[in-house]
DNA sequence: AGCACGCCGACT
DNA sequence: GTCGGCGTGCTC
């Protein structure tokens, strides 16, 4: 073949490309790639795709290969988007597992690992950035027409942006304008996230070299006649050294100064003030800055990880609340950054307050970075390219920053790791972070995972137990700070007529009068108002439980029956109490708005906040309550779990747990780990620095067993309790659980689905399934619900071979007319 | 996710 | 008679 020829043979297509697009298909489609595109389509990149008739999807390349599709005809991709892959092969493989393990596609879980900006489409708009300025002339040729076209125009769709450049070139040169700040992706308001800002303190450049410093301390006239300026400056540089960045409000009040005297210094020239956002990263030197000591415990934890990790891919780390965990991991994550490596740091999503990142960046300033949904969609892009450049190197984040493209990934720590909030619910992919984070480790070369918590879920300590994980314990406190004691105030005392409906009992409000008159400030908790209605005896606090499934019942009021929601069985409902032979069972819900009403009255005087899901909607709210309350403007704080995740309260003596009675019905076979949990976690709030603080738990089962062993802080104790019943009762960690959600619009149509699946598995599963049973809430935006559960044994080849089974089925259900619109929705290790 | 195709009710 | 409701199926 001459030149010529392979000149006109342009059309022959050689290569195709595997590609996962943002939808939810049952598998990828493969496009061709043309002559033009050979060079620039890699695996990783974004490419431009037609589907159907007149869609246009950005879809990444999973597989290039030589092998044309035998039963239809594939198109070409239009366009390569990327100069250089958007995500590593370790992206795509952990996608690709997440797909199976959690039984939904690929593309499900591309939507929920890219940020919606690298999803861009043909509509998508760019915005001049006004700071730019207006001298292009550095930039290529390309792209200074670009530029040159959002001066004028100020706002340019991506057609219009393909108009102007040869449409091959499109992407590569919108990407670098983004780069530059010459342009940024449009985001209408809602999305757009305002970092918080704080005032920041800085000495003017004038001042930061040692001679001029030493001068103006000195010999400068400037404050021979201000001492109190010159002691605030003096507080500020010793600050400076010891904290790095220091804000306005934290330099005052350290260094009791006023609002004046700083005024003073920053007149003369000698400081200035900025305000900054604390999640961002870019002002922040990169330095590492691990100058603190570890207690003896402490160093022996850490020698101890580093021994476990040697051999071990995760080591539990268990320490108790304020036994110093973070101080362990800034050890082991210095250690990585000196090795060059990169480290994820997972943290529950409420409890990535700016106090955290805070704490971190003092001691690894701008190599971190943060990464949560409250992020902006540009934000998003820009730390995922600095961590897959290798700039960031630190990255604490919530779930969905596992799937940021780290290259050298040396660590990944993942804090409170028994909390609900690393498995996602809806939509799919329902992934574990924390789960998903150990596969993902294992796909580097030498990556550990540290799984931290006070309260380790009972699967990641049976793994523990079992040696499939290392385990190390931290059962000091540090600083030896006391352990709260634990107080429980028995509700069965005050049944006459006089306290019938009392929400706040005599013990209680005493106690709160005291931490009232000592100056100190009071937590409340209430669990969340829940939707689930049941029968408790209002004596004795028992809740009947399903015999075959170990679960508080739910109270059905119209039927007027018990029903277990995991298998569905009926119970007719109770008049007398089989516990304690009383007859008074229906009893109204409250929510934190009631007990802070309630305050209201008992304490006029006192200032009463609330910290739940409604009263911190804003954006910054929960932010701004968390410091009133620190800076003691609150005397009270009710609140739900919110109250318990990343808070550090000085002057708190005392700690109530209003309904603990509620908290121990909730009807889930995991209800006493998560009450120890709870109580556990809102117990650590309790007198952290100034004495012993107090926690008050209000309960008709004062001899209930995990009260007594929250009492005892014995985590062990609940561990050995529990978990022969998980056994007896076909539980995690014994057993793998899969629960299947059937939806449809009319009723009895997933009532029969349901049924028809159970029928279809029995044969096979018999023993492993429960239901049907239609849960609680049995309607969602106009589609009734049902439910099945799965209890597989711990055997990975049943558990596949049961996955597959089950996309079988419901492909075999579809088959049958009358269920053709019911939708299955399988939820693993439903959490 | 879209979008076309197709099958039934009520409207100029 | 046709218009438009949405339930169903398909997209490399
Ligand atoms: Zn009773
Ligand atoms: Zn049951």
């Amino acid at each position: 073949m001459t030149e010529n020829e392979i000149a006109y043979t342009t059309d022959l297509i050689t290569d195709y490309a595997e590609v996962v697009i943002p939808l939810a298909l049952p598998l990828n489609y493969t496009w061709a790639i043309p002559e033009r595109l050979k060079e620039a389509a890699v695996v990783g990149c974004r490419v431009e795709v037609n589907l159907g008739k007149s869609k246009r999807y950005a879809g990444v390349i999973k597989r290039i290969h030589k092998k044309p599709p035998e039963f239809f005809e594939a198109k070409e991709i239009v366009n390569v988007l990327d100069a250089e892959p958007v995500v590593f092969d370790s992206q795509l493989q952990l996608w690709e597992w997440i797909a199976k393990y959690y039984m939904c596609t690929e593309g499900e879980v591309m939507a929920a690992a890219l940020p919606a900006h690298f999803k861009l489409s043909s509509e998508t708009i760019l915005v001049f950035n006004e700071e730019a300025g207006e001298d292009f002339t550095e930039l290529g040729n390309e792209a200074f027409l670009v530029a040159e076209a959002l001066l004028l125009r100020k706002e340019l769709k991506l057609t219009e942006v393909q108009q102007i450049l040869d449409s091959t070139h499109v992407y590569p040169v919108v990407n670098y304008l983004i780069q530059q700040k010459i342009c940024y992706v449009w985001e209408s308001l809602k999305e757009r996230y305002s970092p918080k800002k704080e005032t920041y303190v800085l000495l003017s450049p004038a001042y930061t070299d040692e001679v001029a410093l030493e001068q103006l301390l000195n010999t400068d006239k400037k404050l021979q006649r201000a001492e109190k300026q010159l002691e605030l400056l003096l507080a500020y540089l010793h600050f400076q050294k010891t904290e790095g960045a220091i804000t306005k409000s934290a330099l005052l009040k350290k260094a009791g100064a006023t609002e004046a005297q700083l005024k003073g210094l920053v007149d003369k020239g000698v400081l200035f003030l900025e305000k900054r956002a604390v999640d961002r990263i870019r002002f922040l030197p990169k330095e590492i800055n691990v100058n603190f000591e570890l207690s003896p415990a402490q160093a022996k934890a850490l020698d101890e990880i580093r021994g476990i990790l040697k051999e071990k891919d995760v080591c539990l780390l268990h320490g108790i609340t304020s036994s110093g965990k973070t101080e362990i991991y800034i050890h082991l994550i210095e250690e990585q950054l000196r090795m060059g490596k990169q480290v994820l740091y997972l943290l529950p999503e409420i409890a990535l307050t700016s106090q955290t990142i805070r704490r971190l960046q003092r001691h690894f300033g701008g190599h971190i970075g943060v990464y949560h949904s409250r992020f902006s969609q540009n934000e998003r892009v820009e730390v995922w390219n600095k961590v897959k450049d290798g700039s960031l190197k630190i990255v604490l984040g919530a779930r969905s920053s596992l799937f940021l493209p780290f290259q050298e990934l040396g660590m990944i720590v993942c804090d409170e790791e028994h909390d609900t909030s690393y498995k996602q619910m809806e939509p799919a992919p329902r992934y574990h972070a924390r789960d998903a984070a150990i596969y993902f480790a294992s796909l580097f070369e030498d990556c550990k995972v540290v799984l931290g918590s006070a309260t380790p879920s009972f699967e990641s300590f049976s793994n523990a137990m079992h040696q499939k994980y290392g385990l190390v314990s931290l059962a000091e406190r540090f600083g030896n700070l006391a352990l709260p004691e634990i107080a429980i105030a028995d509700t069965r005392r005050y049944r006459t007529k006089e306290f019938a409906g009392t929400i706040l009992y005599p013990p209680l409000v005493e106690s709160i009068h005291r931490a009232l008159e000592h100056k100190t400030q009071v937590i409340l908790f209430q669990n969340r108002r829940g939707y689930t209605p049941y029968q408790r005896c209002n004596t004795c606090g028992w809740v009947p439980q399903c015999k075959h499934c170990n679960v508080s019942l739910n109270y059905h009021k119209f039927y007027n029956k018990l029903v277990c929601h995991y298998c569905g069985t009926t119970y007719p409902p109770l008049v007398t109490c089989p516990s304690c032979g009383g007859h008074d069972f229906v009893q109204k819900q409250f929510g934190t708005e009631r007990i802070e009403e309630l305050l209201q009255e008992l304490f006029p005087a006192a200032k009463i906040g609330r910290m739940d899901i409604d009263a911190v909607r804003g954006k910054h709210a929960h932010d701004q309550l968390i410091q009133t309350f620190e800076q003691q403007k609150l005397d009270i704080l009710v609140g739900t779990q919110m109250v318990v995740k990343g808070l550090d309260f000085e002057y708190v003596s005392l700690v109530g747990i209003v309904d603990a009675d509620g908290i121990l019905s909730f009807p889930d076979f995991r209800v006493n780990e998560r009450s120890f949990q709870l109580m556990e976690q809102v117990s650590g709030r309790a007198g952290r620095k100034h004495g012993t603080g107090q926690v008050m738990i209000q309960t008709a089962q004062p001899t209930h067993p995990v009260l007594l062993e929250v009492q005892q802080h014995d985590y062990q104790k609940l561990f050995n309790d529990e978990m022969p019943k998980r056994q007896q009762f076909g539980y995690p960690p014994y057993t793998r659980l899969i629960r299947l959600t059937f939806k449809n619009k009319i009723r009895e149509v997933v009532q029969d689905a349901a049924a028809w699946f159970f029928n279809s598995l029995q044969n096979r599963y018999k023993d492993f399934i429960v239901g049907p049973s239609e849960p609680v809430i049995n309607r969602v935006r106009n589609q009734y619900l049902m439910e099945l559960l799965l209890k597989l044994p711990r055997s990975s080849k049943i558990i596949d071979s049961c996955k597959k089974e089950v996309l079988y089925n419901i492909a075999l259900m579809h088959q049958e007319k009358r269920y053709r619109s019911v939708v299955v929705i399988p939820d693993v290790d439903p959490y």
